[in-house]
DNA sequence: CTGCGTTGACTACGCATGTAATCGCTGCGA
DNA sequence: TCGCAGCGATTACATGCGTAGTCAACGCAG
């Protein structure tokens, strides 16, 4: 299931929110959709495209004379070994002091705290 | 207070957990103390030394013909720096979806809900 | 007083990253 | 049929990072 054996770049993972977003899509495509979020040119997002090809992120599929590009990897799967590396990094992989930490930045909000109250009740059964 | 400006490196960020764990500290300290969690030469622990000087990250005291290095920056801060980055990065700034997903890849264990129940009901009061 | 070891400073160098221009191919419109 | 628009591939280049060697200064042992 899903290993993310490259590593993913901050430019990249632009990219990657593109294709996760839709899929598949062609290098048109994602250049379009990436223009919402940074002003980059064609030729960018395709060599970023092409530097996902080669770590094995994403796959192409032939349609004529281009390609339809479409991520490897799940966004879940992305994000959970982003999450576990940065409470292993920071916390000793404990996940509580993250919370504390944020919770002591007043970064909950009210509808955060009674989303947590749910899924830790869920957990408990 | 405390803003962390320039981008602490994942091998700077050895260096600052030896700074952390105690300080102020000579280069050789903080070499030695390095030296349990990566094989490095004396030489490249200087090198990061100097690079979070210029980043203005720690700050060095004169002692005789050396120098005691010290963090400018408390962990805590650092730490809750990189923490709402990443759940801005990955979560849209919600907290709940990063427990979710932990809680979803069994990475919660008992002793983790009982700590989020508490620092939780903390919260509501 | 002289040599040696220790210390910080400077230099090095290959690889990743961010950002982009250019090239060769090919199918479509005129 | 012929040129152009669009495609992927190749190449480029500045910056940052990981890792380390070397240098110049200085203080202590003999």
């Amino acid at each position: 299931m899903a290993y993310i054996s490259e590593k993913i770049s901050e430019a990249e993972l632009v990219v990657m929110e593109a294709l996760w977003e839709q899929s598949p899509q062609t290098a048109t495509d994602v250049a379009d959709r990436v223009a919402a979020a940074r002003d980059w040119s064609v030729q960018t997002v395709k060599t970023l495209l092409s530097r996902l090809m080669s770590k094995d992120i994403i796959a192409a599929d032939q349609d004529g004379r281009r390609f339809l590009y479409r991520p490897k990897v799940a966004r879940d799967d992305y994000v959970a070994g982003e999450s576990g590396r940065l409470v292993n990094r920071l916390f000793g992989g404990r996940i509580s002091p993250l919370v504390a930490q944020l919770a002591s930045q007043d970064q909950l909000t009210a509808e955060d705290i009674a989303e947590l109250e749910d899924i830790l009740k869920g957990l408990k059964s």
